[in-house]
RNA sequence: GCUAGAGUGGCGGAAUCGGCAGACGCACCAGACUUAAAAUCUGGGGGCCUCCUUAGGCCGUGAGGGUUCAAGUCCCUCCUCUAGCACCA
């Protein structure tokens, strides 16, 4: 007989909704804090999916189990429901993005419902919500006044198809990320964040964080700190350019320099070039390939410039000057010099154009190596500088170099500043007007929200232009300075706007005065554990410590860090290890599972799958082995209640399982072990489901199992004579006393291999251990005829013994 | 190419410190129940060998070498996979 899932959670979500529990966070002064947070979701039109609620339970059971410790825990949901799919969705079914948002976050609503999760529901948020993104503009003010939110014309991707321009983090492999469209660079005038001035406090806060190594790895990487010289190069005509490196201790090995195509040197060194027509027409060339068409090139190609020359700083050679594409322009200065013996793209260049080849470093040990030699070691043919390190002539050239102002110590970041202009629809207005008189105009904090207006037509245009700007009573305002005619700024910012400081409004939703409390700020952060998708490691997660450590700065925040630790859950794959999609119709659908399984077989099936931060394939036979399980705890209430079973005629070996139990369920939650904690569950439920446990005993265990399975969990607990919910109920400790053996048991090993077993008392002292070990009947045979030579005995583990 | 992580039965995986490899689950096999099937229950469940068979032996954690009384775990070389970055000066 299966149990009977549906009957249980009908009964118990029913009894819960009637005020059986309660989850609510900030109802107690005394108690501790935990804020748990799960990244909000998108509420799209595809509903929940199975990786969603891999998740929402793993969090769902750290909460638990930590309201259970008596922590007072906030768990809260919400929705980041701003951003180009809802608007594609709309478009798509012929409602306005306000209807589709809110018809998909009822959809995501109903869906949750029956999962038996225990949110915080009183603090929901809404970033489309006008009280919210009130907010969201308020914090872009903050940076605009800063003077870390301005408007630049930058080379920016634009995706024609749908026509909006993306941030450098949105695009891969010259493809929109979202929706896998090619984009093309072009030069747009757009807000921007400066979030570079903050790369270096970003790269220190990871230090005092928890994260993933991976995660910082990532993070750091993104950041792309690289420190060496800003060093200035002259031409016999007096013109400068200035090259940055991460080698200067490689400056006597220069032999030619390279200009991006698009540096803008280039136009003044051609007055002098004695080939202005090549350059002109390779220039042209370069500019009208995109960075992918450069880089798909299997050989390096450039041009000289005649007739023109720079001068080496150091040793006065005249250095031949060329223009090639692979230096790019927005990384360093747009300007190399070339040391064609320790680096490999130079080297390649310099064979094809053949150039000369300078060997100024050697390894440490050894001779002069084969080129090209881009390793650290001894300097040689360097002048004054033979014979040093890399790293002492890194230093000593600086130096040199700052003293004679032929350059300076330089850091370079990978990192740019954030384009935070979108011209779409649905998004936050950027509260910014123009006005004839005054020009560029924030909006005054009381006027907040700039809301966006209720419209029929959302269309993207053609022209690159915001939709919102052919509402004319919208665009057309009166400015806040003098009150003569403006226009609204018709761009909006980027949906990973009001996700960056989502965490801080669940502390305190309903403030109209300010967007969060700092009382209530400093009793809650940080968050102390946030989980969220791997792809948002370079993207969300670095945007909202960047605010975050803004706010800081400005005092609005308690904490220098929003997160203290971070952890992913791995993507759940379809059954034959292939990536779901809708397409392939090879999909989960959650409702299906709890429609057949119930919610709590779908909750421990996909905590027992695997580990938690792994990839892994959805197995069908795997939801039905937990199925199983639960299915035996059901027919072992049933007996426990109507008082059959067999009696437990050693209590000491059933508290040693219960304690053992304890320890274990309790330490693998902690750090997020889930799988192993279920397989526990279930070998205690092999061994004792046969006999009659006591009310406490029992309640033990099924206080374990609230976490995981919440409903069956409650039937077991309140069928068992309990009055208040499990949930409310305090979590079980172990008695370490409970757990620590009478018997030691130690292996015998002969030679290295185990040929028998020794179950002694704790503290039987060496010599007899030896003793026993060798008269072993198995161990005897082993040692027939063979003289020991010695024998350790390793305390409460091993005794073992060596032949000559 | 660089950076980080991983490689264990037919499958998902387990194994704080180096100390009985394969917990737990699935697939599968046998038995019970059933007219039969499903469901459920009981037993088996890495490979090979041996009548020491409620036992014993050999092999076995991507490949090869090393350290150690003892290696899935530590060290070296190599291979493969996953993720991120990638002409980053």
């Amino acid at each position: 007989m299966p149990y009977p899932h549906q009957e249980t959670e009908h009964k118990w979500q029913e009894q819960w909704a009637n005020g059986f529990v309660d989850y609510r966070a900030g109802q107690s002064a005394e108690k501790e804090k935990r804020y748990i947070l799960a990244e909000f979701p998108f509420p799209s039109g595809a509903g929940l999916h199975v990786g969603h609620l891999r998740s929402y339970v793993a969090l769902d059971i750290i909460a638990r189990k930590s309201r259970m410790e008596g922590y007072d825990v906030l768990y809260p949901m919400g929705w980041d429901a701003f951003g180009l799919p809802t608007e594609n969705y709309a478009l798509k079914h012929g409602i306005s993005p306000q209807q589709a948002t809110k018809e998909n976050i009822a959809n995501f609503k109903r869906q949750l419902a029956p999962m038996g999760l225990s949110f915080d529901w009183s603090r929901e948020i809404n970033t489309t919500d006008p009280g919210y993104y009130r907010w969201t503009q308020w914090l872009f003010l903050q940076f605009y006044h800063q003077g870390l939110a301005y408007k630049a014309e930058v080379p920016v991707y634009w995706c024609p198809n749908s026509q909006i321009t993306l941030a450098a983090e949105e695009v891969s492999d010259g493809k929109s990320i979202q929706t896998g469209e090619p984009v093309e660079k072009m030069p747009m005038t757009q807000w921007m964040l400066a979030i570079t001035e903050y790369a270096d406090r970003l790269l220190e806060g990871l230090d005092e964080v928890d994260y993933l190594e991976e995660i910082k790895t990532q993070q750091r990487n993104w950041i792309g700190r690289s420190e060496g010289a800003r060093i200035y190069f002259k031409t016999e005509h007096g013109q400068t350019v200035e090259t940055f490196t991460t080698r200067p201790d490689t400056i006597y090995g220069v032999t030619y320099m390279v200009l991006a195509p698009e540096h803008p040197a280039v136009s003044e060194l051609l007055e002098h070039a004695s080939n202005p027509d090549e350059i002109r027409s390779y220039v042209e060339e370069a500019e009208r390939q995109t960075d992918r068409e450069r880089q798909a090139k299997t050989e390096k190609t450039g041009v000289h410039i005649g007739g023109v020359h720079m001068i080496h700083p150091l040793t006065g050679a005249y250095l031949p000057v060329y223009i090639a594409d692979y230096v790019l322009m927005d990384v360093g200065t747009g300007a190399i010099m070339a040391v064609p013996a320790h680096d490999e793209r130079d080297y390649e260049f310099a064979r094809r154009f053949e150039l000369p080849m300078e060997t100024v470093v050697k390894p440490d040990q050894g001779d002069v190596p084969e080129l090209p030699y881009p390793e650290t070691g001894e300097l040689i043919n360097s002048g004054d500088w033979t014979g040093l390190t890399s790293a002492e002539a890194t230093q000593r050239i600086i130096e040199y170099l700052e003293q004679e102002y032929l350059g300076q110590r330089d850091v370079n970041y990978k990192m740019r500043d954030w384009v935070f202009s979108r011209q779409r629809y649905w998004g936050e207005p950027i509260p910014i007007v123009y006005c004839e008189q005054c020009g560029e105009v924030p909006v005054p904090e009381d006027q907040l929200p700039v809301e966006l207006p209720e419209v029929e037509a959302y269309e993207p245009t053609e022209t690159g232009e915001s939709p919102l700007a052919n509402i004319d009573r919208w665009v057309n305002t009166e400015c806040p300075e003098c009150g003569g005619s403006a226009k609204r700024e018709t761009d909006t910012m980027p949906n990973w706007a009001g996700s960056s400081w989502y965490y801080l409004r669940y502390i305190d939703p309903q403030n109209d005065q300010a967007f969060a409390d700092y009382d209530k700020l400093a009793e809650w952060l940080p968050v102390d554990l946030y989980n969220g998708g791997m792809e948002h490691v370079t993207l969300h997660l670095l945007y909202s410590r960047f605010w975050h450590q803004f706010l800081y700065d400005l005092g609005y925040v308690p904490t220098r860090e929003p997160y203290q630790k971070r952890v992913s859950h791995g993507i759940i794959l379809a059954e034959g290890g292939v990536k779901m999609s809708k397409s392939k119709g090879n999909t989960i659908d959650p409702m299906e599972m709890v429609e057949n399984f119930g919610a709590d077989t779908f909750r421990t099936y996909e905590m027992f799958m695997g580990p938690y931060d792994e990839m892994i394939a959805w197995d069908m036979n795997g939801i039905k082995g937990v199925y199983r399980f639960l299915t035996k705890i059901w027919h072992w209430y049933t007996r426990q209640t109507e008082g059959y079973g067999e009696t437990v005629s050693d209590d000491s070996h059933l508290q040693y399982s219960l304690h053992s139990l304890i320890k274990k369920v309790t330490d693998d939650i902690e750090a997020m072990k889930f799988n192993t904690a279920v397989s526990a569950l279930m070998e205690f439920t092999n061994e004792w489901q046969n006999y009659q446990l006591s009310a406490e005993d029992f309640g033990a265990f099924a206080r374990l199992l609230a976490p995981f399975a919440p409903h069956l969990a409650e039937e077991l607990w309140t069928g068992t004579g309990a009055q208040n919910s499990v949930h409310h109920a305090e979590w079980p400790s172990y008695d370490p006393d409970q757990i620590t053996s009478d018997i030691v048991t130690y292996q015998i090993h002969v030679n290295g291999k185990v040929r028998g077993m020794l179950e002694v008392a704790p503290h039987t002292d060496e010599e007899t251990i030896k003793q026993n070990a060798r008269e072993q009947d198995n161990v005897a045979r082993h040692l027939e005829g063979q003289t020991i030579k010695k024998m350790i005995v390793i305390p409460q583990k091993v005794v073992s013994i060596v032949t000559e």
